[in-house]
This record gives C-alpha cells, sequence and structure tokens, in this order.
DNA sequence: TGCAATATATAAGCAACTTATATATTCTAT
DNA sequence: ATAGAATATATAAGTTGCTTATATATTGCA
C-alpha cells in the first residue's frame, strides 16, 4: 500500500484520467479501477474522493447523470468540455512529475554532477 | 513550474535520497541540486525544507555537521545508520508511486479492461 | 439471519505544506 | 562606495487536503 501523503496532490488528476478513458463513471467505480490498474498499491478512499467529485462539479468541470441500478443509486460523473481541457493540462502537469521524480531517484552516486 | 500540490508528499523522501548519493549536504544545496535534477520543474521553498530537515533530525534519520564557510553557516545533513535503512524503504515506496501513476496515465481508452 | 459488498455523504481533526517575515554575509555591477 | 542579487538558515500563522469516524440503505451470499 503507498502512503496517502504520497497519492495526496495527484487525486484530482487520477480521478479526471480516468473519467476521460472511460467517458462516464460513479465514484465507487472509480475507487475499484484505482485499486485495479496499480494492484492494490492505491486505494482511494470516499472520505476524500467525494469531496472532490462535488468540489470538480461545483466548478463546471464534471457534470453528473444520477440512474438507479438496482434500487442503488448511482451518480455517474462526465467531463464538460471545459472539463476535457483541464485534463489534458492535469496529464502535462502529472508527467513532468512523473519525469522528475525519476530523474531524482534514478541518480546515481557520482554521475549526479559528473 | 510542477504545482507544490503534486510535490508534497515526496518531499522527504526526495531529499533523503539526495542525502543518500551525496553523503553530506547543506539545506540550500538541497533546493539547488532538485532544480537542477529537474530543469526547474522543482522548486523546494525554505519553509517546508527546513522544518522537514529539523523533523527527520530529532527523528533520528539525519544528524548534522555545522561549518563556517567564508562566514556563512553551513548546516551539512548526513544520514544515520537508521536512516540508511528509512531511505531504503522511502526509495522503494517512490518508485512503487510512479509506478502506479505509469499506469494510470498510460492506459488508452479501450484497452483499460479489453 | 447475518455479514460482505455495493453506493453515497459529511463533519471533525490533523499533517504538511505556503506565505510572510527575519537576519546576516558575499559577490557583482555601476 | 553602494545597491541588489545570491548565499544561508529560521520560524510563525494560515490554508489546504486529506484521514477517520459516522450515517444510511440495498443486494448477494452463506
Amino acid at each position: 500500500m503507498i502512503p496517502s501523503d504520497l497519492i495526496k496532490g495527484s487525486l484530482k488528476t487520477i480521478v479526471l484520467k480516468l473519467l476521460k478513458e472511460n467517458g462516464r463513471m460513479y465514484g465507487y467505480e472509480i475507487t475499484r479501477r484505482v485499486e485495479e490498474l496499480t494492484e492494490g498499491k492505491i486505494k482511494l478512499t470516499y472520505g476524500a474522493l467525494y469531496p472532490v467529485l462535488h468540489k470538480l462539479e461545483s466548478e463546471g468541470v464534471l457534470v453528473t447523470e444520477s440512474e438507479n441500478f438496482n434500487n442503488r443509486i448511482r451518480i455517474y460523473y462526465l467531463l464538460t468540455p471545459h472539463g476535457h481541457s483541464v485534463v489534458e493540462d492535469k496529464i502535462k502537469e502529472l508527467n513532468e512529475f512523473i519525469e522528475s521524480l525519476q530523474r531524482i531517484v534514478d541518480t546515481k552516486p557520482g554521475l549526479s554532477h559528473a
């Protein structure tokens, strides 16, 4: 399990990226997909996820579609046109972040300033 | 510039990794090295860095060696034996995190659950 | 009949950072 | 000479973004 401290800042981007790839998803589904993709290493908590989804909705990044499935409410989230451009930026940022981290962890002693 | 939200959780690991590779470093030097390695994409603030260094010292992960260079105080930080094992764990965590993020951002639509 | 899984929601509390501020010296340019 | 940039460390107040705990309700399995 990757500690939540590390994941903190990327939560929003992760959610947006999944919505981009899958068209629309509901909250519970998002946590499942993240666990699946990361082999259980990243587990999103609902206390973190739902507030983020609500905030993104209030910012006009997402819209919702409520549906009923077996008497359980499912609230699907979709990107707005504005949301699509937000995701692009966020993913670029995340890729730069990943690249930067790799440069730091891949540096070998003596090669850092050879 | 990568937003600080993303970097937040990795600060401690970044610092420890650099100390591991370079033997000993002083605070100002750490911020420089991070900027250098990431081509200016990651900039550590002193308000974040020094409290982290002090905390790691109080936890027995680091020890200090104060020296005088051109009438400027330099406080070098070094890993303790305990610190070395902490770094190993932290780096493993960070590598798992990087790998997980890559799986999420590299997923293409239609291939995620093919 | 009870527990795990499915599904969403929110409040209180905490940790880790940002921002602002303080101090002091050296180096560079004018 | 003198001003500003770079070097060097430090801490307090404030904010953000999570965790943890709690609440509610249905379906599926043993």
